[in-house]
RNA sequence: GGGUGCUUAGCUCAGCGGUAGAGCGCUGCCCUUACAAGGCAGAUGUCGUAGGUUCGACCCCUACAGCACCCACCA
């Protein structure tokens, strides 16, 4: 016997070790078709968010429900080395001792990242199983942890080392000085993706640089860099400055004069008309610097601070310092020509947060043109989708814009770049170090210290998991994989640079659809972050959390107090009774259910609710369908016979319906919609009306019948489960099996059951429409007596002037009596004189007898008769409309025309009902 | 500057060229032998604004407004 009540944590966590134990996760090793689904490798040593919980439920659904359709399925995971953050995260260990990865030295540092992801890198695994992920764990696990692969396990390192090499062989990978963006906390180049620009309030300032006779004014957010500039650009048709064009000008400060030259770059409507050029610190200045064949002149170390280039006075201070120390000097010295407020976009790095400095440095890069061509291609080409459709022109406008990715980091924690240097500084390319000294007998290397972009081996993943630079069976069956499911804001860090490596060295696609997630907001819409305190954490909402936890988790580590205060205030506001436990499943069915097109998820606790209610509703469907079924001739043998009302055939009809909903769903990846299929199919249907009209059938004296209703509950509660296991995989399972050996099934689980199809032939409309008949009378009736304001033991004959029109009118009536609570229904050729109310359904007009009160239900009737004609007057405006009758379809005309019929057969019973209640005057 | 998305019930969102929907919330009645995490019944919308196309527009087109996001080098 079943708990009273669905209670979710005894049952996941046995379920869970289960399946993984017995292997069903694992791919066959041979098997046609496959469906292969690779996980966006999260943070080795990140903790599972709500992001992380969504796009994985959807994973999971889509893999459970391919797998039971008998796809030769592999979710592919592994976990991602995330180079900078993991860099950052034990440095500031480190800094927390009072040491610096310096004072431990790269291979110590190297060694002490490798502890710490030893230690935490299981978490988010664990997590990940705590959500029902049916993940392939042991596939590609080399380092036998049973998480996947890890990006810097020696297998998938050995394809990054083979990419970098024939990428560099091929002439698409170079080395070069040039101005990247810096990290001057991080003391490294990062790529464009990863600086943030936000617009900041900040000040423009002008300086004067006299000529010989004249001087120019230009305007500058950063006074520091005009100890590097070199030039003073005006633009070639601006009058103003014609003349002075090719004459020089004193840089003040710096005891040096500089050219003016002319260039198109310059905006003559912008500011003065003057550009001070700094190419060894801006983008721009440094283009017009090489057309104009003036070299840069750097004046910033790598940490930014001023270096010897600067005059001495400057030599060694902070930027920031630097700037401030300038803008005093110049505006003492009279140079300072205008200060004023400005608003500008300033570039920061999107890990630290700091101000990146454009830096002339050597750096390797990858040439992106030709690789983008391929990717853009196949887009256009529909070979690889997007879901939702738009996100395609994300993708297709970044690639059409693409510029060289820079791939080395200053870091330690990474991929070291297979490259080695003589004394000379000539550069070896070679898988190893025997092979890059084979290049260059007898001379001294030095191997490049710099590791590569995280987001380089990534781009490997879907054919370096499947074992990739070796040729594996596993490429021919699971590359391209079907789908990648990930949100926009990788799109360019990662889907288009995957789908350009994959193109580029297996000729394949690494997945056919793209579907990308929406952003998972708060009820509100807001963003989640730690300092709002609106985040939340899956397992909270999987395990409960009490108010007081809650407050603690979500303020430990926030510095300011005023912070700690705010949070405190959003969780007293939001859960002011901390987290009710809601189980995996609620979880799940919630996130598919909100998983629309649209771009962001506002997850809302009392959604949660409701899906936890759902699972609450199924069990208990269960637990009665268990209560009148076991140990009861179920109809499992065919022999007996069996015979089905057409409400049992109805409930089967309906079932082949959602079982093709679901399915569309699945196919358009459309959650939302397969999630409400099946909501509204086992609660507004199952429920409400087969398991009620159940308990009158199993009162039959047929055994026949008893045996039929006993039959289809099990079959269609059967059945129910095995199609929302996709979604809700622990509840399902649970009660799967008790109810499977009900249906003459067995099996050590249902993930492995075959997945429900639909059945046309038994779609069967003559029950359907007779099902129709009985709910509409059934809902007329119940508000017949929710009118009369019956007490709930009160039962009353129902006076009908003509009996449902259905093919079993016993079963009907006996239905009306239990649904509607009667005491019998009367078929009487007409009405009783009577003021009681009086429902119009179809051909049949019903009363409840009794009582009422004339005034209120001559109210109630002309209501209903104003309803009414205002019905018939807009139909017949419509079918008044000559152009509507001669253009519409001859349907849909056909269909107003009974709309009306209808209609005013109703009008005349309620005005009949009207006159009778009319006093005579 | 370029691009994308959104605007429908109190809230969060579906929706479709032909009778405006769901969940939650709300109101009333009910602890009816699966379930009060429940049952039954009910109320609620000039579908952002203005034009256009159409027999017919919430839906298609145009413009506008507001919100959100992405990309881009304006000193």
């Amino acid at each position: 016997m079943l708990e009273k009540s669905f209670e979710p944590a005894a049952i996941e966590q046995r379920w869970y070790q289960r399946w993984e134990s017995a292997g069903h996760f694992v791919h066959a090793a041979d098997k046609t078709p496959a469906y292969c689904v690779q996980l966006p490798p999260p943070n080795v040593t990140g903790t599972l968010h709500m992001g992380h919980a969504f796009q994985q439920t959807l994973m999971d659904a889509l893999i459970r429900y391919h797998r039971m359709r008998g796809f030769n399925t592999n979710w592919v995971v592994g976990t991602d080395h995330a180079g900078i953050a993991t860099q950052i995260v034990v440095e500031r260990q480190l800094e927390e001792q009072g040491n610096s990865r310096h004072d431990l030295g790269r291979e110590k540092f190297v060694e002490r990242v490798w502890q710490w992801k030893q230690q935490s890198g299981s978490t988010i695994t664990r997590q990940m199983r705590r959500l029902g992920a049916s993940a392939n764990w042991s596939y590609a696990d080399t380092e036998g942890q049973k998480a996947g692969y890890f990006t810097m396990d020696e297998k998938m390192s050995r394809a990054v080392v083979e990419v970098f090499v024939r990428l560099h062989e091929e002439g698409l990978i170079y080395r070069g000085k040039r101005l990247v963006n810096w990290d001057p906390v991080l003391g490294t180049a990062v790529s464009d993706l990863e600086v943030d620009s936000e617009e900041e309030d900040g000040r423009i300032w002008e300086l004067r640089y006299p000529g010989k006779g004249f001087s120019l004014t230009v305007a500058t957010t950063r006074p520091e860099t005009m100890l590097g500039d070199v030039a003073v650009a005006v633009h070639p048709d601006d009058a103003r400055y014609k003349a002075f064009v090719g004459q020089r000008v004193e840089l003040p400060l710096a005891g040096r004069t500089i050219p003016v030259i002319a260039d198109e770059y310059v905006d003559p409507q912008f500011g003065t008309g003057c550009v001070k050029i700094t190419p060894a610190h801006d983008f721009n200045d440094y283009q017009v610097g090489k057309r104009h064949g003036l070299d840069p002149i750097n004046i910033l170390r790598l940490d930014a601070h001023l270096n010897d280039n600067a005059p001495e006075k400057y030599r060694g201070l902070e930027r920031f310092q630097a700037r401030k120390q300038v803008l005093a000097d110049l505006s003492a010295q009279g140079f300072l020509a205008g200060e004023k407020p400005y608003k500008l976009r300033v570039p920061r790095s999107g890990r630290t947060g700091v101000i990146v400095e454009p830096m002339l440095t050597d750096q390797w890069f990858v040439r992106m043109e030709g690789l983008a061509r391929p990717a853009l291609d196949a887009a256009a080409k529909g070979e690889l989708k997007f879901f939702p459709e738009h996100w395609t022109s994300t993708y297709r406008q970044w690639l059409e814009n693409i510029q060289d990715w820079c791939i080395s980091r200053q870091l330690w924690w990474g991929h070291q770049i297979p490259a080695w240097y003589d004394d000379e500084g000539k550069v070896y390319v070679a898988r190893n170090e025997a092979a890059a000294q084979a290049l260059a007998p007898g001379k001294a290397l030095r191997r490049d210290a710099d590791v590569l972009d995280t987001w380089f081996s990534s781009a490997l993943v879907p054919f370096s998991s499947l074992g990739w630079p070796d040729r594996t069976k596993d490429q021919d069956l699971f590359l391209p994989s079907s789908v990648l499911v990930t949100g926009f804001d990788i799109i360019f860090f990662w889907v288009a640079r995957m789908v350009m490596m994959s193109l580029h060295f297996t000729g394949k696609l690494p997945f056919r659809d793209v579907y990308i997630n929406a952003i998972v907001r708060d009820a509100e819409g807001e963003k989640m972050s730690k300092s709002k305190g609106n985040t939340l954490d899956p397992l909270d909402l999987i395990d409960g959390i009490s108010f007081e936890e809650l407050v603690k988790k979500s303020t430990v580590g926030l510095l300011k107090a005023e912070h700690k205060q705010k949070v405190q205030g959003y969780i007293k506001a939001h859960f002011p009774q901390g987290i009710p436990p809601f189980g995996t499943d609620a979880l799940r069915f919630t996130f598919a259910s909100l998983a629309s097109f649209s771009r962001t998820l506002n997850f809302d606790l009392s959604r949660c609710e409701g899906y936890r209610n759902f699972c609450n509703k199924l069990w208990n469907a269960t637990r009665f369908v268990l209560m009148n079924t076991e140990g009861k001739d179920c109809g499992t043998d065919e022999s007996l016979p069996v015979r089905l009302s057409f409400v049992d055939r109805w409930i089967i009809s309906q079932l082949q319906r959602v079982e093709a909903e679901v399915a569309q769903g699945f196919t358009d990846y459309r959650f939302d919609n397969l999630a409400g299929a099946i909501y509204r199919f086992v609660w507004d249907e199952y429920c409400d009306w087969y398991v009620e009209l159940a308990k009158l059938q199993l009162q039959d004296s047929d055994e026949a019948v008893q045996r039929g209703t006993r039959r289809t509950l099990v079959r269609v509660l059967e059945t129910s489960l095995r199609l929302a296991h996709p979604v809700i995989p622990f509840i399902t399972e649970e009660l799967w099996q008790k109810v499977a050996p009900l249906a003459g099934k067995r099996g050590d689980t249902i993930m492995l059951q075959p997945y429900p199809k639909s059945q046309p032939e038994k779609i069967d409309e003559a029950a359907e429409r007779d099902m129709a008949v009985l709910k509409e009378w059934t809902v007329a009736t119940r508000n017949l007596r929710a009118e009369a304001k019956l007490p709930p033991g009160e039962r009353l004959p129902l006076y009908a002037t003509a009996l449902p029109p259905v093919s079993d009118v016993s079963l009907s009536t006996a239905a009306l009596k239990l649904l509607a609570r009667l005491d019998e229904v009367r078929n009487v050729s007409a009405l009783p004189d009577s003021p009681s109310p009086v429902a119009v359904v179809g051909e049949a007009r019903l009363m409840l007898y009794k009582e009422v009160d004339p005034a209120a239900e001559r109210d109630r009737l002309q209501k209903e008769r104003a309803r009414l004609a205002g019905e018939i007057d807009k139909a017949r405006k419509q079918l008044g409309n000559a152009s509507f009758v001669e253009r519409a379809p001859a349907k849909v005309v056909e269909q107003m025309r009974e709309r009306v019929a209808g209609f005013e057969a109703t009008l005349a019973k309620v005005s009949a009902q009207l006159e009778k209640l009319t006093p005579t005057r």
